[in-house]
DNA sequence: ACCGCCGGGTGCC
DNA sequence: ACCGCCGGGTGCC
C-alpha cells in the first residue's frame, strides 16, 4: 500500500471517518447480523490486493466529488474559511479536523462536500424530512443551478440545521411557493412567508376574523399550575404571562369561578404564539369553558374559547388590519390542526403513530405481509398499550423489571403488557418458557448490588465481598455451573419479579420505520419533541416524492446490512482494532465487487449498500495508512 | 436534547 | 457514601 503523503495524512486518524459516522447515525445497541457477517468466511489475503486497487479508485471518486480540485487548486474550507490545497487526502483530513473540533457537530461533511465543492454537478433534490407535519412543507424536486441552490441551502440551514440533511448525490432545494401559503399553511417563522401571506390575504375567505368564533383547544402544562379539581362547564379566563422563562408568549388559564386566582394551566404554545400577539397588540380578551375532564391529572383538558370584542376596523390603520387578519388566520389554522388529535392521546404517541402511518403509506413495498400486519395492528392497540410500548422503546433496556415501570399517563400497566405480549410487541418472562443465555444475563444485570450480594450470601462460599457489581455477577454465574443454571434462573426471576422487553422483531421493525421516515440514523422520536418545544424550527416546505429511495425490499435489506458493517468499522476504528478493520474492508470489498453497477442506476446512490461499503473501505484504508505511517515514524 | 434537571446506583481514584 | 461521579430517564407553559 502506498503511503500517500509524507506529513499530512498522519496528522489525524480520522480521515474519512467523519462521513462514516454521519452515515451510521446513532449506533445500534444490537446488530442483528453481527455474528453472521463476521463468521462469513472471506479470503482476506487475496481480496486485500483488490482493496488496494479499490481504494485508489475510491479516492479518485472522492476527488471527483470535490470537483475541480485537481492539482494544486485551492478551495475554501466552509468551516474555517481557510484556503486548503485541494489534493488527495488533504481536504478530507482538513475537514475531519475542522469538524471534530469541539463537541457539537453542526455541519455534516457530506453536505459540505456536496454544496461547496461540486459547483458543476447537476442537482437532484430529495426530500427527506417530514417530521414536522404540522407545517405544510414543500421541497420541490427538480434540477436547478447549484449556485442558486447553495445560497438557499445556506440561508435555511442557519435557521434549522437538520432540516436539510439531504444526503443525495447532489443537493436539495427548499422552496416556499405561493400554493403552500394560500392553502393556509401554518407559518412559524420565516419572514419571507409571512409577507407573502399578508399580501395575499384578500382572497375573500371569511376566516380572517376570530371575533365571535368558538375555538376548540386544550389546557396543557397542568403540572405547572396548581393541582386542583376541575369540573366540566367551569368558566375560565386567560391572562398573559410575559415573564414566563420558558415561553414569553405564554398564556395562563385561570378559573373564573374562584376569583381568577387559580392557575389551571396554559394554552398550547403553538396557539399562544399567535393569540398572545392578539392580546398584546389589539387588547383582545378571551373567555371560555371546560368541555370535559380527562382521567389523567396531567392530560390536556379540552376547552372552548372565544372573544366577544369586535375590532373596529375603521379606527385602525391598514397595516394593522393586515396584521390582525393574518394573526386570526394563523390562530384558526392552528386550532383546525389541533382538532385532528384525538383526546387522551399523548403527544409522543401521536407522533409515533403518525410516523408509522406515514411510512406505511409511502413505502409499503419494502415490508413483508407479516411486518405490515404488525405495524398496522399497532395502530389498533389500546392507548395504554401504545404508550407503554413507545415509552419502553425509547428507553435503553432491553429488559425492564415490571416493578420499575410506572407512568402517570398509563392507567393499567398489567393489561397493557398482556395486550402487547399477545400481539408479539413485547416479550415477558411470564410467558417466555426458557430464557436465552444472553437474555438471562441481561436480566441478571437488572439486580442491584444489594440483591446480588444477598444471593451470593446464600451460597456457603466465603465470597470475596468485592463491591463491584460485575464481580458479583460473574461470581454468581461461576458458582452455578451449567447444571444448576436453571435453579439460578429461577432464583433471579424471583428477585426481579416479572420482566419485559420489546420483542426483537418489533424492535428491528420500528428501527427500520424510523430510518425510513427520517432517512438518516441521527434523528429519532425526540426530533418531534424538539419541534414541539420550539427548540428547532424547520422551514415550511412540502414533500414531493418522485422516486422511492429503496425500490424494493432487497435493496433496503442490503443497505441495512451495509450499515451494520459500517458500524462495526466505526467501532473498530475507535478501538484501534486493525484486524477487525481489515475484516470490514474485506467484507466491503467482496460486496462491492458482487454488485458493481447497482449504485450507478439508483436515483439515490447514497442510500445504496455500495455507497456505504465504499465509505467503509475508504475510512478503513485511511486508518491503515495512518497506522503504517505511525509505525514508520516510531521505527 | 446538541440542553438542564432529577434521582438512583455506585464506589474506597 | 451524611460524599462526588456517572449515566439513564425525562421534557408537551
Amino acid at each position: 500500500m502506498k503511503i500517500r503523503s509524507k506529513s499530512n495524512s498522519n496528522r489525524t486518524m480520522l480521515t474519512g471517518h467523519e462521513s462514516l459516522i454521519r452515515l451510521i447515525g446513532k449506533r445500534r445497541r444490537f446488530l442483528p447480523n453481527r455474528q453472521s457477517l463476521l463468521s462469513d468466511p472471506i479470503q482476506l489475503s487475496s481480496s486485500l490486493v483488490k482493496v488496494e486497487n479499490g481504494a485508489e479508485d475510491l479516492s479518485e471518486e472522492r476527488n471527483d466529488n470535490l470537483a475541480g480540485t485537481s492539482g494544486s487548486d485551492k478551495v475554501t474550507c466552509p468551516v474555517c474559511g481557510n484556503k486548503v490545497r485541494g489534493e488527495e487526502y488533504m481536504i478530507n483530513s482538513h475537514l475531519d479536523a475542522c469538524l471534530t473540533r469541539g463537541t457539537k457537530r453542526k455541519l455534516s461533511q457530506q453536505t459540505l462536500l456536496q454544496f461547496n465543492f461540486s459547483p458543476r454537478s447537476k442537482v437532484q433534490a430529495c426530500l427527506t424530512k417530514s417530521d414536522d407535519t404540522k407545517s405544510n412543507l414543500t421541497s420541490d424536486v427538480n434540477e436547478v443551478d447549484t449556485e442558486e441552490t447553495d445560497s438557499i441551502i445556506y440561508e435555511s440551514s442557519s435557521s434549522s440545521d437538520n432540516a436539510l440533511l439531504v444526503n443525495i448525490d447532489g443537493s436539495a432545494e427548499i422552496s416556499v411557493n405561493d400554493d403552500t401559503v394560500n392553502n393556509g399553511g401554518i407559518v412559524n417563522s420565516p419572514s419571507l412567508v409571512s409577507e407573502i401571506e399578508a399580501s395575499e390575504n384578500e382572497s375573500g375567505d371569511l376566516d380572517d376574523d376570530i371575533s365571535g368564533k368558538i375555538l376548540a383547544t386544550f389546557i396543557v402544562g397542568r403540572k405547572f399550575g396548581e393541582e386542583g379539581e376541575l369540573h366540566t362547564e367551569t368558566n375560565i379566563t386567560f391572562c398573559r404571562d410575559p415573564e414566563n422563562t420558558k415561553d414569553p408568549n405564554a398564556i395562563k388559564v385561570l378559573s373564573a369561578e374562584s376569583g381568577c386566582n387559580k392557575v389551571l394551566g396554559y394554552i398550547p404554545r403553538e396557539l399562544a404564539e399567535h393569540l398572545s400577539k392578539l392580546m398584546d397588540t389589539f387588547g383582545l380578551t378571551f373567555e371560555g369553558r371546560i368541555m370535559s375532564v380527562p382521567e389523567h391529572s396531567h392530560a390536556a383538558v379540552p376547552i372552548q374559547i372565544w372573544c366577544q370584542e369586535k375590532i373596529p376596523y375603521s379606527e385602525i390603520e391598514g397595516e394593522k388590519v393586515k396584521l390582525y387578519k393574518s394573526l386570526c388566520q394563523q390562530v384558526l389554522a392552528t386550532v383546525r390542526l389541533s382538532e385532528e388529535s384525538p383526546p387522551g392521546m399523548m403527544k409522543y404517541q401521536q407522533n409515533f403513530c403518525l410516523l408509522l402511518q406515514e411510512v406505511l403509506r409511502t413505502t409499503p413495498h419494502v415490508f413483508t405481509h407479516d411486518e405490515k400486519t404488525l405495524l398496522e395492528n399497532f395502530l389498533l392497540l389500546s392507548n395504554d398499550s401504545q404508550k407503554l410500548f413507545i415509552r419502553l422503546y425509547t428507553r435503553k433496556g432491553p429488559w425492564f423489571r415490571m416493578s420499575n415501570i410506572s407512568y402517570a399517563e398509563i392507567l393499567d400497566h398489567q393489561s397493557a403488557v398482556k395486550e402487547l405480549s399477545a400481539g408479539g410487541y413485547v416479550c415477558s418472562t411470564e410467558t417466555t418458557s426458557e430464557l436465552h443465555k444472553d437474555d438471562f444475563e441481561r436480566v441478571l444485570n437488572l439486580l442491584n448490588v444489594g440483591e446480588l450480594r444477598e444471593m451470593l450470601s446464600l451460597i456457603k462460599k466465603k465470597h470475596s465481598q468485592s463491591p463491584r457489581k460485575q464481580d458479583s455477577i460473574s461470581a454468581l454465574l461461576s458458582s452455578y455451573g451449567d447444571k444448576s443454571r436453571s435453579l439460578l434462573k429461577k432464583m433471579v426471576l424471583e428477585k426481579t419479579g416479572s420482566c419485559i422487553r420489546i420483542s426483537p422483531a418489533a424492535d428491528l421493525l420500528i428501527w427500520r420505520v424510523e430510518r425510513l421516515f427520517f432517512c438518516n440514523g441521527e434523528q429519532d422520536l425526540s426530533a418531534f419533541l424538539l419541534v414541539d418545544l420550539g427548540i428547532v424550527k424547520y422551514p415550511t416546505y412540502n414533500c414531493v416524492i418522485t422516486d422511492h429511495i429503496f425500490s424494493n425490499r432487497n435493496d433496503l435489506l442490503s443497505y441495512e446490512e451495509a450499515l451494520e458493517v459500517a458500524q462495526i468499522m466505526d467501532e473498530s476504528l475507535e478501538e484501534n482494532n486493525s484486524s477487525m478493520v481489515l475484516k470490514c474492508i474485506a467484507i466491503s470489498d467482496s460486496r462491492i465487487s458482487s454488485q458493481t453497477s447497482k449504485n450507478l442506476s439508483s436515483p439515490f446512490p447514497c442510500f445504496s449498500a455500495s455507497w456505504i461499503y465504499s465509505k467503509v473501505a475508504l475510512s478503513g484504508v485511511s486508518f491503515l495508512e495512518s497506522e503504517r505511517t505511525m509505525m514508520q515514524l516510531t521505527c
